[in-house]
DNA sequence: TTTGAATTATTAACACTGTTAATTATTTTT
DNA sequence: AAAAATAATTAACAGTGTTAATAATTCAAA
């Protein structure tokens, strides 16, 4: 009969099964272990440690983003695409909360980040390439809108940040529950959270555009 | 020779200390324990788990950061009083990281919450108190800006809610550190996050100005 | 004051966690 | 077939939060 196939990938898609269905709290190294049906310790000899395995899924998650953000490269009007991305960036991370949660949350993926290539000698800043990358993305949108008379004035990489970090804050507000906590005579006579968010994010958007 | 005075009191004081020096990880039932000279499970007389302390720091939180506000109930230009919030907010979410984290990041402590009084039957709703008295007092300002020619036509609540996503978005990036990960490039040519956060702040200050 | 009840604290234990060292099993190479 | 290299395992360490059973202490009534 044929050998058990073991190896990064069989790992991390488990780590991702259990991730997915029980959250980080639930998804322990043994856990992850057994689901692949080999010994705990066995995982030490394709990962350094649990959080190199976050860092993998992580990764996983930029690419899922990553793709999705690409497709917005379609939309000409900046200022429409920027909207798009900021509609993309709240579904992704409502909708696929504990991935977000690895890659703008957590701290341990963090700790495995790649050095930047080439400068191996010294201690070099470690770079966060995923975020970066998809920062870049949100810059290069702000600056296109700029172009088209939008944002007149403002430094863009700031305004971008100050973007990104509603978008964020909004995101996890509603992640970890706080959004849903606030009564809602103190947030609005809306139902749900869900809805409070979809408002938001308009008035957010109308917003910016007056700038 | 007399007798060791425990109480939930001596017990938080230690849990604080311990949470304060070396911070939340690193904060274990038997290290509160081994501080405050009893037995661990002795601790599980004055409380009911971890959570319920973890709840009760998140209170002591909220009681220095509403003492900060009150104090701002001073000035009187309602948009000053808006940006002196503002800077006090992120003061004491870069200066009470774990504090901030407690209170603002953290689920356990929700675990916790009081249930609205008075209603006893039934499963009423959790309520976060302390959360909503921060932020009506977010909302307030908001609305005595409104009343002196600020924000016309924007949505009270919707407006307060967004400012707090903005600021909250900042200083989570900020404290775990993905600020100070992306590359200068991207996030601007100031040397330190510290800088760049400052920064923001102001911009998105003149922003909400022109509004 | 002594007995008995109530309170307070402790020890032992359970079921976990991530991780390392030592050992066994398997594959590959000589 | 024997030796070397690789892969996987078991046992163990040092922790974690938490519960049940037990011991110590305090307090009130007889």
């Amino acid at each position: 009969m044929k050998r058990k196939e073991i190896s990064r990938e069989s790992i991390l898609k488990a780590a991702k099964d259990l991730f997915l269905k029980n959250g980080y709290g639930a998804t322990s190294i043994r856990n992850i272990a057994t689901e692949v049906g080999i010994s705990p310790t066995t995982i030490y000899l394709y990962y350094k440690d649990k959080a190199e395995i976050m860092h993998a899924l992580h990764q996983e998650g930029f690419k899922i983003l990553s793709t999705q953000f690409s497709a917005l490269r379609n939309v000409e009007e900046p200022f429409e695409r920027l909207k798009a991305m900021g509609r993309c960036y709240m579904d992704f991370a409502i909708r696929n909360r504990d991935f977000y949660e690895i890659m703008f949350v957590m701290k341990e993926p963090l700790e495995h980040l790649e050095l930047p290539k080439g400068k191996k000698k010294g201690a070099a800043d470690p770079c966060w390439e995923e975020g970066d990358a998809a920062f870049q993305s949100l810059i290069s949108t702000v600056a296109d809108c700029q172009k088209h008379g939008y944002f007149k004035g403002y430094n863009t990489n700031i305004l971008a940040l100050l973007i990104w970090s509603n978008m964020h804050g909004l995101c996890v507000l509603k992640n970890d529950g706080r959004l849903e906590l606030l009564s809602k005579k103190t947030v609005g006579e809306e139902a749900d959270s869900n809805q409070v968010l979809q408002h938001s994010f308009e008035i957010y958007v109308n917003m910016l555009k007056k700038i």
